[in-house]
DNA sequence: CGCAAAGACTAAAGCGCATTAGCTCTTCGC
DNA sequence: GCGAAGAGCTAATGCGCTTTAGTCTTTGCG
């Protein structure tokens, strides 16, 4: 910057005010200065920019997640494609932080504030009983809970962290209509970690839409998301005496995995089963069957959450957006339940083939 | 710091040495500064530390793929999980960037170097005259070439520049052995992009591992790691006269998509056909029959790029260092080959059911 | 014509830390 | 007993930028 200053003969003060399109300089030296600093190919050290006033110009994304459902789900890295497209824009940077559980996403959320490192942070996974939407009002750090929140907590006492909602209850009300448009009447919901406040959402949206309908028969069973989880819960599902005819699950991770125990067992999908997953995928796409799923648009998703983080960043105060609801997109995985006998012992589970 | 200072009764500079297990103060007074700045949760502002000598005590990562093929991958997040162990212990953060191409990604790094906001980079995806190395070597920006990269370039020009390799000549051999013991003569190798350099090692590993086993008919085609790619080159494969008895699938997204082909038309899976996948994951493990794959320590080799990066900024000098050879996991994808009538279009394509 | 106000620019302070030079007091060696 | 060495600490400087408080010049207007 000295340079700059030596080579456009004017002060140190003069280029940072060109530079930053602060007032105090003529439009014919400012063009000066443009051209000189272009020349130089300066860019200004993010630390000193920092140190001054000025934020860090980065914001913050940690997952916490037992390391065996890591890396499995389309959604994160989808997810955080969106979240770029719009920080780079701004030229914000992403701190991207992965750890095992919710004290040390907390503790981190802490280091970083105490250290300055991020001037906000984007947060996954609401839960119940969310301790972290307090602790980041608490601090004053600027965050968007991504996936809706408890809207008790998040109006009185965080007026820094602002809301993105995804339908959940309409993408639930969508596939029961749509399984039970196709005769379905006993329907099992295989859903992720019960600590998360959209799995309990989508569970109380099964129970709501299943009352609207008439269902008797619609219960969840939640898991840890992994697929062996997936797949030990379809077991236990389809080895009841009554087994349901078709399946909700929360992730593609854990429909593949009962698909795969479907096939195992020689059920024939969709013909004895429907599966639908709740996330849709390549591996959606690309097993056999390929799987009914919600087209939700991650990166949109994304997107519009670092939006809502900017407009946070710029002063704005917080506030809820909701995300439009998806297209379910009906594919091989579903079709009509099988006729309904009384007697339904003999096509239940255990058919080798 | 100021009120440490304070509170303790010494001066700032008494603090910053205490603290930083610099000598200048003596044991008792240290440990009294050390009590107050805990008891004050003290932690030091990044920015500052930055622009007074230390780096910026984080390292880049920037991910260039089409956006089509992202998120797709276990690999990725397992690989961060991995390397964010590693930098956790040294306090080191991750500055993770998502872009379209491989100028992009340049562009980045250059970016990064210029506002000082990364000590170092983990570079992935190596490919055939690679300009990463040689940019960064320029740079003076430390760097991990993860996945090995070209040896001719690494070596002279940028010492700054150090190389983890996976032994993808050995994996194959490995492969190829496995389909070679079970009776397979004619093996296709789904690839990935041409203009990565594992993939052409790994072609070139295969026609290697062929010659040495007489096999004639060994071939790679290559598509863009995308599950349609994948499916489509698999339909191609198995469209020729003579098709090959087995396949080996360079991701597992490739090769579930290959899989969902070979069901569609109803061939039986590892009866007429055997897949392998490259990467294992959970992927490999849910879909039916479960895929045969190589069983890498993905996390582990995150681990090893991340100390491969801290040795160097610790300013030991750039070397290379390998991956263990990992196990491969024969599953249900996998077995004999068909009896080898001479007369093979029966056993060919178009089975349905 | 004189004075105020606006415009263009510079000097200097400060952000929070690390570091170097310097200062004081004790201890040791001869 | 006196100088040197060293331990324990403080004062002051600098990192690269932003910003506030000026300084100087020009312009407008009564």
């Amino acid at each position: 910057m000295k340079d700059i200053a030596l080579r456009a003969g004017v002060s140190e003060s003069a280029v940072s005010f060109a530079l930053n399109g602060r007032p105090g300089v003529s439009p014919v030296t400012r063009e000066r200065i443009r051209r000189v600093a272009e020349q130089l190919g300066w860019q200004p050290r993010a630390a000193a920019r920092a140190l001054s006033g000025e934020g860090s110009a980065t914001v913050g994304l940690v997952l916490a997640r037992p390391a065996r459902t890591l890396g499995v789900e389309s959604f994160f890295l989808q997810l955080v494609s969106g979240i770029q497209e719009e920080l780079s824009e701004r030229g914000l940077g992403l701190l991207f932080q992965v750890v095992e559980g919710l004290d040390a996403e907390c503790a981190t959320y802490r280091r970083w504030w105490a250290e300055h490192r991020v001037d906000g942070v984007l947060v996954v996974d609401p839960r119940q009983d969310d301790p972290r939407p307090d602790l980041l009002g608490g601090l004053g750090l600027p965050a968007v809970m991504i996936g809706d929140a408890d809207r008790a907590t998040a109006d009185d006492e965080s007026p820094a962290v602002s809301t993105l909602g995804a339908d959940d209850a309409g993408i639930m009300a969508a596939i029961v209509s749509h399984l039970h448009a196709l005769g379905h009447r006993r329907i099992t919901h295989i859903a992720g970690l019960p600590e998360f406040a959209h799995t309990q959402r989508r569970i109380a949206s099964l129970r709501a839409e299943a009352a609207r309908l008439g269902l008797t028969e619609a219960t969840s069973v939640t898991t840890d998301y992994s697929d062996s989880e997936g797949a030990a819960a379809t077991r236990r599902v389809l080895d009841q005496p009554q087994p349901p005819t078709a399946l909700i699950y929360d992730n593609d991770v854990l429909a593949v995995a009962g698909l795969a125990v479907a096939l195992e067992r020689g059920i024939r999908v969709p013909d004895q089963l429907s599966l639908v997953a709740w996330d849709d995928s390549v591996l959606c796409r690309s097993v056999h069957p390929a799987l009914t799923a919600p087209l939700r648009d991650t990166a949109a998703f994304g997107r519009h959450a670092a939006q809502a983080l900017t407009a946070l960043l710029d002063g704005a105060p917080a506030g809820h957006t909701q995300e439009p609801l998806p297209r379910l997109e009906a594919r091989g995985s579903t079709g009509t339940a099988p006729a309904t006998a009384p007697q339904e012992g003999r096509s239940g589970p255990r058919q080798t083939s």
